[in-house]
DNA sequence: GCCGTTTTCGGCCCGACTGTTTTCAGTCG
């Protein structure tokens, strides 16, 4: 097993001693160590083998026998009597909102409730309801969040999605007979949540059986759901389902770009090229009964008079337009930042210490690091109050000092508090180079209290950047109810800069709102919001997303310079 | 289950909200 997967194994018996009523100091003790497992920057067996996980804080002697045997064996006999003794359906409820380890332990033990399926019957028929500590609105609630569940199901995260595509892109490349495989779809796009994998590739035609078979047999695959000479389609261990067609390398552009959407874009290009006389499918581009050439997809844009319209734009958006006027923006890249703005430390809930995030920025050709801390209304992620506040910030001098060539600057996530006034008092914000003010608590407002919260907070001259604008989780939890223009409105006249969060569960700001954003001249922030070394390379997810907000690098807080990032802060406090 | 020690046992993060209660348990971030 890798770390990924033992920090799983670790957060499911966690779980499961939760349900169960086991000490919660144990629970948290197995939720500590997976996430040192999940965070660890150095390599885990040769840790083991040289006796050092036992000198990580919060690794002691049991857990570290439990991730031995993980590493060795794959599997843990704690950990499979605790699944025979809890039924998979009851672990699942876990991730209805409002129903904790209290409450299905109850569901599970006097209703006999062991699915989600069971607790959906008992809610219609309003046993729930009757229950001792229930009532009709927690009836009516696990109801509202279970058909928020439903909806999600069949849904995958970016990042799950990405994951797996590129190695599967990869996978196909190195066989002998695949000339050009890329994936499409809704993926391909950038959207923020897929249903599944659209793969292309293209071969010799009498070569296809021997591809697929390939295909169908690859490593990770568990279920082969259909296999055909042309289409298979394969189904990984999460659920997550991959369909690869197979064309001639000439059908391979045009099968892109018609594999690659949105519906509403395809329909576009097709009533276009019939108005110019030509014909556009997923098989090629025809003048009349003439197949054009149509190597790449610049080609296919070009014939119908259009500049190449990348795949995060082909929504429904007035990209054709653009294109057609040679108006369409040079696209942010990942190469275009240069610092990484809204980062945790071991001073508040991350993982790693502030200098091993700003090595980590520097090794990434990076040249600063905004280190963001909770502040103290965030006891539960160990936020800092104005004592510690002060420590850290000579911590920052002192790594400031001794890396040369890199900056670390001083910043803090502060929380907006219920009535819109920020979590520290103006003195102790000047001491930051730049704020970022969040919403971490009191989620139930309407959506006028809401926002009027936001803007309240905003007119705080210290206040930098607007951090996750709605608090949304994908495909688990809806976010506040913001009027996304009025709070757009504001920074835009605040000159406040307001983030996208590139967290694959929060890519928040919705990309729907960046352009509108821009437009009126609002900064975005892309932020990675890392708990840990590895969640820098989130900030690819929020490239994706400014990318389909059409931003250019010159809209980008980070694409600038850590001076010019302090000046843009400083003109508000002015 | 981990940690630290006045060292083998006691403490471990906490404030707010919700819905259920009639003083509080469960959930959340």
């Amino acid at each position: 097993m890798d770390k990924k997967q033992i920090a799983a194994v670790l957060k499911e018996m966690a779980v499961m001693m939760e349900i169960r009523g086991d000490n919660p100091f144990k629970v948290r003790a197995h939720q500590n160590a997976a996430r040192i497992i999940e965070g660890l920057s150095v390599d885990l067996p040769a840790l083991v083998k040289s006796g050092q996980l036992l000198e990580i804080k919060g690794i002691g002697k049991g857990m570290a026998e439990k991730i031995s045997a993980l590493l060795d064996q794959g599997e843990l006999a704690e950990h499979q009597a605790l699944k025979e003794a809890i039924p998979g359906g009851v672990l699942e409820m876990i991730k209805i909102p409002g129903l904790g380890p209290k409450k299905i332990k109850l569901l599970w033990q006097d209703m006999q409730i062991t699915s989600i399926e069971d607790l959906e019957h008992a809610c219609r028929a309003g046993k729930l309801a009757q229950m001792k500590g229930f009532g009709a609105k927690t009836e009516a609630n696990i109801l509202h969040n279970l058909q928020l569940l439903k909806q999600f199901r069949g849904r995958y995260l970016i990042s799950e999605a990405l994951e797996i595509a590129e190695a599967l892109v990869q996978q196909l490349g190195e066989h002998p007979r695949v000339i050009r495989c890329r994936f499409a779809g809704s993926l391909r796009r950038g959207m923020e949540t897929v249903k599944d994998i659209d793969l292309l590739a293209s071969t010799p035609e009498g070569d296809r059986a021997a591809v697929m078979d390939y295909f169908a047999g690859l490593p990770g695959a568990a279920e082969v759901i259909n296999k055909g000479e042309k289409k298979s389609t394969v189904r990984f261990a999460n659920g997550l389902a991959a369909e690869l067609r197979l064309v001639g390398d000439d059908q391979f552009a045009p099968a892109l770009h018609h594999l690659t959407g949105a519906k509403e874009h395809n329909v576009a290009i097709r009533q276009r090229a019939i108005q110019r006389g030509m014909k556009v499918s997923e098989w090629g581009i025809y003048k009349g009964e003439e197949r054009l050439p149509c190597p790449d997809e610049q080609t296919l844009f070009a014939h119908l008079g259009l500049s190449f319209i990348p795949p995060e734009l082909r929504e429904n958006r007035g990209q054709i337009e653009a294109a057609e006027a040679g108006q369409l923006p040079q696209l942010i890249e990942l190469s275009d930042i240069r610092g990484m703005i809204h980062t945790h430390s071991v001073w508040s809930d991350g993982v790693n210490t502030i200098r091993e995030m700003a090595e980590a920025c520097r090794a990434r050709g990076w040249k600063y690091l905004v280190v963001s801390d909770h502040s103290k209304a965030a006891a539960y992620a160990n936020g800092l109050d104005e004592q510690r506040v002060g420590q850290q910030l000579e911590e920052i001098d002192q790594i400031n000092r001794e890396l040369a060539g890199f900056r670390v600057l001083k910043s803090i996530e502060c929380d907006i508090l219920g009535d819109g006034r920020l979590d520290f008092d103006d003195e102790t914000l000047a001491g930051f180079e730049l704020v970022i003010a969040s919403i971490h608590s009191r989620f139930n407002m309407d959506e006028v209290q809401a926002t009027e919260r936001i803007i309240t907070a905003l007119k705080n001259p210290y206040v930098t950047i607007l951090g996750h604008p709605t608090g949304r989780l994908l495909l688990s939890r809806e976010g506040y109810p913001v009027n996304h223009e009025a709070v757009i409105d504001a920074a835009a006249e605040l000159g406040v800069s307001i983030e996208i969060n590139a967290n694959p569960r929060r890519l928040d700001l919705d990309w729907r709102y960046v352009k509108y954003a821009a437009d009126k001249n609002v900064a975005i922030s892309i932020c990675p919001d890392a708990h840990r070394i590895s969640g820098l390379d989130d900030i690819r997810y929020g490239i994706l997303m400014a990318r389909k907000g059409w931003l250019t690098a010159k809209q980008v807080l980070n694409c600038y310079s850590a001076e010019e990032l302090i000046r843009f802060a400083e003109k508000r406090r002015r």
